[in-house]
RNA sequence: GCCGACGUAGCUCAGCUGGUAGAGCACUUCACUCGUAAUGAAGGGGUCCGGGGUUCGAGUCCCCGCGUCGGCUCCA
């Protein structure tokens, strides 16, 4: 007995197969049918369903309108498709693994010595995709002894198909595996797929890469050809439609349009801070400084650069070392420093601690270093130098909890102000880790409890902790869907010892305290890229680098201007005269451009009644005020940090 | 770091199979003095990423670097 998603139950005989029971349901449904899924497992329709033992299993048919299961399934299809091209379009090519991921597919391949592969070849390829669709060729599973398997992918040279076999069957103790064939092609794949290749209504190929074969360095580079496939040709451009609409949000575009930020060759991975990034930067430190004050964190400055003793008492010697910059000076070694956790034990140490003094909070706008591989870096979201909003908290174990809750606290107050909505993961012991387990169930403990009382949802991250803790990771996503870590709660019971930290007890006796690392922001750099990115250039009226402009209609506008300009700069307005003698259209055309939130035209009108004519970012004229009026608008908005204006 | 692609004016880009560089925007000057997303004209501006090589001749072909982009690995 089957329960259909409408409710009602579905008798079949035994041995009846999906595509019997679509056909059980309706005609209609029989047609559109792609797979079915039983329970949570989605098969082929040609496969007869598994026997129900007597109970009442979930039953329901996938069409093209079940969404995402549905998109998966063609998705996968298409990669075996593009396997098939390129197998008859490269003779000797090795294949590996083809699935489908989100908002697409992949297929990683082995080519022959010389033979490289790049997007100019993708209409060649997608030609004969195309003809496999046309040709409405059936997907037909087969089952095979592990045995045969091995012997055919052996045979024919696929090594990577033999290797995972093989895997398979030392791994999970396999005795039969899965063959898929579509036409030509044959492959080794769990399944399931769609009935026929001509089900796949619109593909494309997107991009090449290079991956390594299961993800290993140290193992071969296969060639990774990146698609997408759909139901409909117009699903197909409203996505690369919104592709395209989210490199326009890339910050490293708006960066370089907006005056923030600029690259150059001669610093490599490191942001030169133009005037209108420093006016961001400096309106995102007030709010810092402003909430750390309040939340009973003092803040500290320390050095950049220190001997190597520091960084081999502190662990990053053993486990860093390879991210670090060293120099020597006057014979000593010196390394800058990638983190200021040691730098702030320093502080710590320079005095005896009592336990009426803790918590003690350090805050700091850290500069590190690190040195990241240049095939990592990317615009501000990934550099050798930034500034963390850092802070280590020095605490009792049993303050723990309380303070790693406000951490979250402080997290959630800025990130609402933001306008994030990140995604909370935490981290628990990994395998090669320091500390006894009872320490790490306290560890995770208090972390898990913080996150109960903030009544947040989390993924758990199993063993991506670090050797010292477990920690809490808060991720935001940038305009290609990439997720990026800014904030950050990390245990730590290893820097303490390390530096034998101690405090006095009630007892009068010596304790160790705990550490808590914590950056909310996570960078400067990487908050303004993804802050970017998430304003899509459109900055609040606190954050924008120029509030307002006043645009004199005419030349003879132009005194009546900068006395508004002059008299709202004096009210801390951020503002601009626009002096060029160009038509008042091109002066809003380059305002709005330049995504600056109020244009201020003045004329005869204005300069009359002594006003301005308000002109508002994306919106239009609001009408026109006082300069008075105007200047105190600003400010409210200003002072409560509006989020849009 | 690895794989691939790319690197032409400040920006965005054109430059067929080799015959000593071009557009739009921006910039400068002049004219226009304008009421809410581009006024017109003229002008200046380029070691074609760098270094070798092939060739009578290289922006174009080859090699080596550097950088950027997309992935992969990495990511306190």
């Amino acid at each position: 007995m089957f329960e259909l998603p409408d409710g009602t139950t579905l008798a079949l005989s035994e041995g009846a197969t999906g595509t019997d029971a679509a056909a059980a349901i309706g005609p209609g449904l029989a047609r559109a049918a792609l797979a079915v899924k039983v329970g949570d497992e989605v098969r082929d329709l040609a496969r007869p369903l598994p026997s129900d033992n007597g109970r009442v299993r979930k039953l329901e048919v996938i069409t093209e309108r079940s969404g995402a299961r549905a998109l998966e399934l063609i998705r996968h299809d298409t990669a075996h498709v593009l396997a098939t091209a390129v197998m008859e379009l490269y003779p000797g090519v090795k294949i590996s693994i083809g699935p489908p991921i989100e908002d697409g597919f992949y297929y990683d391949f082995d080519f022959p010595d010389g033979v490289t592969l790049s997007d100019s070849d993708f209409e060649r390829i997608e030609a004969k995709m195309r003809e496999h669709v046309d040709a409405d060729e059936p997907f037909v599973r087969e089952d095979v002894s592990v045995g045969d398997a091995l012997a055919r992918f052996a045979r024919e040279g696929q090594d990577y198909k033999v290797e995972l076999i093989e895997d398979l069957i030392r791994d999970d103790g396999v005795e039969t595996v899965s063959l898929y064939t579509n036409g030509p092609f044959t492959d080794l794949c769990r399944g399931p797929h769609s009935p026929s290749t001509k089900r796949i209504k619109a593909f494309k190929l997107q991009s090449v890469a290079g991956a390594y074969w299961r993800g290993d360095a140290s193992k071969p580079m296969l060639t990774r050809v990146y698609g997408t496939a759909f139901f409909s040709a117009k699903d197909l451009e409203e996505y690369l439609h919104r592709l395209e609409q989210a490199r326009a949000r890339d910050h490293r575009k708006l960066g370089r349009e907006l005056g923030l930020f600029m690259f150059s060759e001669i610093s490599q991975g490191a942001p030169f801070w133009l005037p209108a990034g420093v006016v961001v930067w400096n309106a995102l430190t007030d709010l810092w400084r402003e909430q750390n004050r309040a939340r009973g964190y003092t803040e500290v400055r320390t050095p950049i650069l220190y001997d190597v003793e520091l960084w081999k008492q502190s662990g990053h010697w053993d486990k860093y070392r390879n991210n670090m910059y060293f120099t020597d000076v006057e014979g000593r070694q010196m390394g800058l420093k990638p983190m200021n956790c040691p730098a702030h034990v320093q502080i710590f140490k320079a005095d005896r601690r009592s336990y009426r003094e803790l918590p003690i909070r350090l805050a700091e706008q850290g500069l590190v270093h690190r040195h990241e591989p240049s095939g990592v870096l990317h615009g501000l979201l990934r550099v050798r130098q930034f500034s963390q909003d850092d802070a280590h908290i020095f605490c009792t174990e049993a303050q723990i909890e309380d303070e790693v809750l406000r951490c979250l606290d402080l997290a959630y107050y800025l990130y609402e102000l933001l306008g994030f909505d990140p995604r909370v993961e935490l981290s628990t012991r990994p395998d090669n880790r320091l500390g006894t387990d009872e320490t790490w169930d306290h560890a995770e403990g208090a972390l898990a409890g913080a996150l109960r009382r903030r009544g947040l949802e989390y993924d758990i991250a199993e063993g991506e902790g670090t050797f010292y803790g477990p920690k809490i990771d808060l991720h935001m996503t940038d305009s290609i869907g990439r997720s990026w870590q800014l904030g950050t709660v990390q245990l730590d019971y290893m820097m303490p010892a390390r530096f034998e930290l101690a405090y006095t007890g009630e007892d009068n006796a010596e304790h160790r305290p705990v550490m808590i690392h914590r950056a909310l922001f996570g960078s400067f750099e990487r908050l303004i890229g993804i802050l970017t990115e998430h304003y899509g250039g459109d900055f609040p009226l606190w954050l924008a680098p120029v509030q307002a402009i006043v645009l004199p209609i005419a030349d003879r506008h132009l005194e009546y201007g900068a006395g508004v300009h002059d008299r709202l700069r004096e009210q801390g307005v951020r503002v601009e005269l626009d002096e060029r003698s160009e038509s008042v259209s091109k002066k809003v055309r380059d305002a709005e451009l330049r995504r600056i939130p109020y244009m201020l035209v003045v004329g005869d009108r204005e300069a009359e009644g002594n006003v301005v004519a308000v002109r508002e970012h994306r919106v239009g004229d609001t009408g026109t005020l006082t300069v008075a009026e105007f200047a105190a608008r600003i400010e409210e908005l200003v002072s409560t940090r509006a989020p849009r204006f």
